[in-house]
DNA sequence: GGTGGCTCAGTGGTCTAGCCAATAACATCG
DNA sequence: CGATGTTATTGGCTAGACCACTGAGCCACC
């Protein structure tokens, strides 16, 4: 996708983004390698035949991605082949990477659910079982619990008190959301991801933080599963 | 780090970043949340005292980077708290952090030298060992093995298959180089550091990915110590 | 009473034209 | 031959104008 962001569900085309596009394709035929210099600003804005102005937007966009270097006097440098710029993007190009999702998501939630236990608070906690209540409600009421599951994910992140971890949590949520949904497509496994979180819960406030850990690993595996079936 | 890149050594303050600072720092003196609209462009430009081309290329690169979303028409709406940008940066305000990248390299270091047990290649394990040997010859003739250490956590990733994961790892490499540099300023680091490596890349040798996991998981708490030190 | 279209004010999108500032290559001087 | 000044080139930024989209209000028409 282009620079904007997850989706965009009817508006607007900006004309940088298409600028970036372009410039982008032009970087692969003419096989420009690291270090390359662009055309001058003017040059290459008349060869796209866009003004000045929104040709230095592109050229801002692709600077904060990464891409490329501008510098005062001197010309545009090629930074970075692109291609290679948000985790997210560079992932969905291959759709069968559900394995290093859950991979990853291992590495990252497990050591959060200790975490949470060795640091959760009373509200952290409340916030767990409150979702977890609402994933049971709808999944009593024949729903897959979802948001649910999304939010009692989200509470064992928050209850891990680690910004960094976070982060880095938020950066493969898209790709996460997308095996959750696949995942509790399955009939029975709304009830047995309860399960799972409720153990994890469990252990969380008993502050277990090896059970902790335990128990989201069991559970990401369970998922693990499911993602191999859909694939 | 800012818009541009890992380090700028001398060059080019651009206008832009300047303005995307102050209008961060203006949407957290106004408490603004998350759907609220910023000023207009024509006003928002003159409290500035910039046009509203730089303006506009300000916003670019917040929309880029996904902290507003500039609608045709109807105006420029807050998608995230600001500050909450880039991983990196949001961690650099608060020097005392280093507990958290520590946390953060257990939870990912630790899962890719288990993975890396499990599908090192020959090549993989040779650049492992090419890193040691440059480690080795580095602390030998009196210097810190910086750069080899940084080699051989680079090769342990590499050797662990997983894009994801790799991703996330450059994502907070900056601030792992940091702490890497402080550490190993420590007197005898340098070969107790070399040792742990030792130990990881022989189990990741014998594919045994449990103690792969330890040996990191011990390595890295190594490393936190000396960071507590520091701190 | 509601539904659809119209208008209009406000807002971003983009362009043109121009001058300023940094850089690097080159010419010049000692 | 080296240091230094000059200049062409390139990006940085501004100003002002006009276009296009959005949403709200209004009104004619069911």
């Amino acid at each position: 996708m282009s620079v904007g962001g997850t989706f965009r569900p009817v508006s607007r085309p900006r004309l940088y983004e298409q600028v970036v596009s372009e410039i982008e394709a032009w970087i692969a035929e003419n096989g420009l390698e690291v270090g390359a210099r662009l055309p001058p600003e003017r040059e290459l804005a008349a060869k796209l035949g866009v003004s000045r102005a929104t040709l230095s937007q592109a050229l801002v966009a692709m600077e904060v991605v990464g891409v490329v270097s501008v510098r005062h006097g001197d010309g545009v440098v090629l930074v970075e082949p692109a291609g290679s710029t948000k985790v997210v993007n560079a992932l969905r190009r291959h759709a069968q990477q559900l394995p290093e999702i859950i991979e990853a998501r291992d590495a990252l939630e497990t050591k959060l659910a200790a975490l949470a236990a060795e640091r959760r608070t009373d509200s952290d906690l409340a916030a767990m079982d409150e979702a977890l209540e609402s994933m049971e409600s709808d999944i009593a009421s024949g729903g897959r619990g979802v948001e649910g599951d999304e939010r009692f994910h989200a509470a064992v992140t928050a209850a891990g008190h680690s910004p960094l971890l976070a982060k880095l949590m938020v950066e493969i949520s898209d790709l996460i959301r997308e095996t959750r949904i696949a995942s509790l497509a399955q009939p029975d496994r709304p009830a047995r991801s309860l399960q799972g979180h409720r153990a994890i819960a469990d252990a969380i406030r008993a502050r277990d933080a090896a059970a902790a850990a335990l128990a989201m690993q069991q559970h990401v595996a369970m998922v693990s599963d499911v993602a191999h079936l859909k694939g």
